[in-house]
DNA sequence: GGGAATCAGTTGCAGATTGCAACTGAGAAT
DNA sequence: ATTCTCAGTTGCAATCTGCAACTGATTCCC
């Protein structure tokens, strides 16, 4: 699964990676993330739960706001709260955000993490992210290879 | 699938995202284990393919190295030259870098992007990264649910 | 109605990180 | 012997981060 060197800046440009990490790469982002896929809306609870320094977070929530990844929804409740929501795009991210759990529980804490997602009707955790085939059937490292997109079939 | 705010701050000490972060989680972090993915191995590889600066490369590849996500290898057929590769651990986040790559690729570069991993088999485009039950099954957000690690079944 | 508390920020400033460009030093090529 | 390549390191400027204190608009409580 290697590639030759000449294609690799022509990739940089395409690779969506570099595109993504814009928008969620910066330090604390993922972090904010995992607060606001577990329930986290408000500007105080994410400051008191991640131990975040208010300007950083102030910063963080406006760019993510900005990328549409969270939404910014003032309570008409009460005027000074804000709820901070993931967008439908901010939803898609779930398999990355639960992807770097799975590799991080694996390699390093070894502690399964709290809570668990799992399926609403059985209850069972649901299965580790991995590579597979269309037909859903998992693939091992020996069974991929990268190809170039014009060398695909139909 | 939310959770109440008290059990936040224990969660974050369990939780390996942070973990995770630790490691990986930094600028060009997952820029340089992506060409690692796509066969780079050498320092000036990295260099002149990512238009890092050189220092911060130096500094990132050591870290890598560090948290055992790549390997130092010195060539023996040039004493100059020093390999980069990806271990086990380092190999591992490709779920990570796969899922990262096509949420750009779907909400942001929309471009698809080069090259394309595929079943070497049947050179078919693996599937999307998605959450699944332990049958396979793809699952959707609403049939997810976060749960306490201590309501599980056996 | 008035004072205290809450919420979502902003400001000022010190320290850490990043990035650029130039330099080094060992080894290889001619 | 000289030049070139490789993998860094160094110095310095600019940017980013983090802490602590402050603001300004509500809302709560009596």
């Amino acid at each position: 699964m290697v590639l030759d060197l000449e294609r690799h800046r022509e990739m940089l440009r395409q690779c969506s990676i570099a595109a993504a990490l814009e928008s969620v790469g910066e330090r604390w982002s993922f972090l904010i993330l995992r607060g606001a896929f577990n329930g986290l809306q408000h500007f105080e609870e994410f400051q008191s739960t991640l131990g975040i320094a208010r300007n950083i977070l102030s910063n963080r929530l406006a760019r993510l706001v900005e990328n549409g990844v969270l939404q910014r929804e003032p309570d008409p409740t009460d005027r000074r709260r804000v709820a901070y929501r993931l967008t439908d795009k901010g939803l898609d991210l779930l398999p990355v955000l639960l992807s770097l759990r799975q590799w991080g529980e694996k390699w390093i804490s070894a502690m399964p993490s709290n809570p668990v997602l799992v399926d609403r009707a059985t209850r069972r955790p649901i299965a580790p992210m991995a590579v597979r085939d269309a037909d859903g059937r998992m693939l091992t490292r020996a069974e991929l290879e990268w190809l170039d997109r014009s060398e695909l079939d139909g």
